[in-house]
RNA sequence: GGCCCCAUCGUCUAGCGGUUAGGACGCGGCCCUCUCACGGCUGAAACCGGGGUUCGAGUCCCCGUGGGGUCACCA
């Protein structure tokens, strides 16, 4: 049987990280079994519904590089054929008309409450004559649910999960004004798509058996399901707007890298022995439902960051150069060509102490800034006036000596003129490091004075021994 | 509250009846060293509790406790 998964996500904000999650798994079980992804969106009405919202959503499935294989579903122009199902169900029985008032109902469940009584539609219409419907009131459709037995969802993650059909009440099909609800579109469209996977969170389980009622209605072949464990807060609770970033396009713009992200998500709730840094390509050769694990897993920055830096030291230097040029530029530098190849010579230096675009950007800085460059305070404090007459002894000895301007006998030379002063090589490397960089932190000295080239060295050397 | 799910270091997890309970992130120490990283070595850190089953339970069963999810004419 080939496999169809389906990531359905409803438009009323950005992919978050949890939906970010859900697709990734059903894009997997797809690849992994040569099958389909399909996405929908789920927009039966809703005035929450926004355009916005799906295009944000479909920005963060392509920076995740989840594509799909088809175009998107979008479940509000299937609304007709959600209602030729319900007349279908209205027609053998399997679905009645119902006329409580909203007010009814929720007297209803107020009255259930006080009386510490399971929370659900009694069945008042269910099978009362229709001749007795109050006039001018349009009624709901609700379907007939078995009230005896149990509904039984064999979960590819959870198990075998057994519900007593007394428990369940007899949902909304279709509403007083005609329209569908989810529960009855999901299930006719997931039919209707030929989906044999259905792969959610966990807080759709409770879903799953009353949508089981409806395919069992119907006479459709159940789906496989596989409720996915949440994803929590770091204090453990279900992920919501009040844990800040909860989007994916604030971890794109802070600088992480989708194939982090990937990582970070499959390793979250799956695993493959102690494998940590799984590329996407092993991903799929190895993902498969039974290894993902049934209880939630907390959001963990600091690993996540971890795996960026990883990632980060695994791109190429001209793509990360390329994606730093923008952020450059947002921080005020204005990139030159000869500062952009300053920055790529000095990449290699640079990624491997990087954990994220943003903080790469800033440590980049200086490769980009112009003449004479911005100075930190560590810096300022290093270059004193002790200082600056190294540097003065320095340069000299650079123009006297000319060392071939090479990594082992730029060290050499270096080193020679510490020795010559009298110094520790720390003496002479720091200050020499606030000439080149500005700063008391970056790459390897003599990296950076091959990315900087010959002439800009002595160049930056002068304004440093200048400076006051 | 009813129903459903879950429970190994702080976090993500390995474990699938017999292990010195492993790895990763984070944290501490040491080494490397021109700073900071990287890297290497190393340390502290866990089986929620109680009953069973068994020669033997982190692993199986039950109860408790704790956490989570869900109970709409939302999705």
């Amino acid at each position: 049987m080939s496999v169809t998964t389906r990531f359905a996500p409803s438009p009323t904000g950005f992919l978050h990280i949890g939906g970010a999650r859900t697709a990734l798994f059903n894009w997997l079980y797809a690849r992994h079994h040569e099958g389909k992804f399909l996405l929908r969106i789920e927009d039966t009405d809703r005035e929450r519904s926004t355009e916005a919202a799906v295009d944000a959503i479909f920005d963060g499935l392509d920076w995740l590089g989840l594509d799909a294989d088809a175009p998107a579903v979008y479940q509000s122009s299937c609304r007709a054929r959600h209602v030729e199902v319900v007349d279908e169900l209205l027609a053998n029985g399997k679905a009645y008309r119902c006329w409580c008032s909203p007010d009814e109902l929720a007297a209803m469940r107020d009255r259930a409450r006080a009386e510490k009584r399971p929370i659900r539609y009694d069945g008042t219409w269910r099978d009362r004559d229709p001749a007795e419907a109050p006039v001018g009131v349009d009624p709901v459709i609700r379907i007939r649910m078995p009230q005896t037995g149990e509904t039984v969802i064999d979960d590819a993650v959870q198990g075998r999960v057994v519900v007593q059909n007394a428990e369940l009440d007899d949902m909304v099909l279709l509403r007083a004004d005609g329209t569908p609800t989810y529960m009855l579109s999901v299930v006719v469209d997931d039919h209707d798509m030929d989906v044999t996977h259905v792969i959610r969170g966990d807080d759709h389980l409770n879903n799953a058996f009353r949508q089981a009622q409806v395919f069992e209605a119907m006479g459709w072949r159940l789906p496989v399901f596989g409720h996915l464990p949440l994803i929590h807060g770091a204090d453990g609770a279900k992920m919501s707007k009040r844990h800040g970033a909860v989007g994916v396009d604030a971890y794109r713009d802070m600088g992480f890298l989708p194939e982090a992200m990937r990582n970070y998500l499959l390793r979250l709730g799956w695993s493959h022995g102690d494998d940590e840094i799984i590329s996407t390509a092993q991903a799929i050769a190895w993902f498969d439902l039974d290894a993902v694990g049934r209880s939630a897993a907390r959001f963990d920055v600091d690993k996540l960051t971890a795996l960026n830096a990883h990632y980060l030291r695994e791109r190429g230097d001209d793509e990360l150069v390329a994606m730093l040029v923008p952020r450059l530029e947002a921080l005020g530098f204005a990139v030159e060509p000869a500062g952009e190849s300053r920055l790529r010579r000095g990449m290699a230096g640079l990624k491997q102490r990087a954990r994220r675009l943003d903080d790469l950007a800033e440590s980049a800085a200086f490769y980009v800034a112009s003449r004479p460059i911005p100075v930190d305070a560590k810096a300022a404090k290093v270059l004193d006036a002790d200082a600056q007459e190294r540097l003065r002894v320095y340069a000299a000895a650079l123009e006297d000596t000319r060392p071939a301007f090479a990594e082992p006998a730029l060290e050499g030379h270096a080193r020679a003129v510490a020795e010559q002063l009298g110094v520790g090589f720390g003496k002479l490397a720091q200050p020499l490091r606030a000439a080149l960089t500005g700063r008391g932190v970056s790459p390897g000295l003599f990296d950076v004075m091959m990315a900087l080239g010959e002439a800009e060295v002595r160049a930056r050397l002068t304004d440093a021994i200048a400076r006051k």
